[in-house]
DNA sequence: TATGAAATATTCCACCG
DNA sequence: CGGTGGAATATTTCATA
């Protein structure tokens, strides 16, 4: 169920997507209101789950993981009680950053990120031996990162 | 050039990543450093660039984007002037959440977030429209998000 | 029901030892 | 590094529309 979000709200969460630090007061100068009514609204939205969570981004090449790879993985969709305990193995693995069951014959899309080839590589040999229902998977490797993060619209014009 | 992390480091971008708005001094109890050295170290690696932002995640669901696709382009490698423009496009559109370039025959792949399937099909209709050298594209849907995040591994492999 | 302003409580930040 | 005090910020309270 979409929430009601008013222009002010949607001022917010433009702001607090691209800098959780900003203060009330200059999130209230930028959109019109006073910084007690943007906390309130703030505080609102954190109850509701509108915003999630407040997180800090870190850049991987600056720790030493410059490798972002996009593997598609191909699962037995017959044993679904394979598919519980591959559900745990990806969200038990801190390497892989995201992951969707897409359309398509039990296909999984995998966003890893990796120290180098040979990481990752270990990282799908682990996979693949602890995972009886994975039948083949498909990596492509990130050149170049156009863009990151997971900014959503809050623009009612923005298609 | 990776960057020298002990292990207090670690462990303040451990939380951070998970919750940017804890306070030095709970991350202090938590690592065992006094909250002083905590905000020392916050500081530094801000200004390091290890950390690179603090950001609000809104959950798109509850402002009415509940569809994610995962979008394989193909692009004309030869027309190198168009990349540039195609590159600017896809950064100055919100709908795009994630971009990369990768191994293959001149192919992107876009994270996009939409209203719905309308919504959807209307944004790669201007994609095409707009941008002569894509050659094609494949769309597959996000049946289920089993992870999502930026979350890097900070656990040291090697100290 | 939501606002703005004022009062209170936290948290941060720049020093000091 | 840890600790302290002043500044900034967040949170609560309250009167008002």
């Amino acid at each position: 169920m979409p929430m009601e979000l008013d222009k002010f709200d949607r001022g917010i969460l433009a702001i607090l997507q691209r800098d959780a630090r900003r203060s009330a007061e200059l999130i209230g100068t930028a959109i019109g209101l006073s910084a007690s009514a943007v906390q309130r609204r703030i505080a609102r939205l954190r109850e509701e789950g509108v915003i999630a969570a407040e997180v800090a981004i870190v850049d991987s090449r600056a720790i030493g993981r410059p490798l972002t790879l996009i593997v598609d993985v191909e699962v037995e969709r017959e044993r679904s009680e394979l598919l519980v305990s591959l559900k745990q193995w990806i969200a038990a693995e801190p390497a892989i950053q995201e992951a969707w069951y897409v359309t398509g014959e039990g296909d999984y899309v995998l966003i890893v990120t990796a120290r180098d080839v040979d990481g990752y590589d270990a990282l799908m040999r682990k996979l693949i031996a602890e995972n009886a229902n994975v039948r083949r998977f498909q990596t492509r490797v990130a050149l170049g990162t156009l863009k990151r993060g997971q900014l959503v619209p809050v623009e009612p014009t923005s298609e």
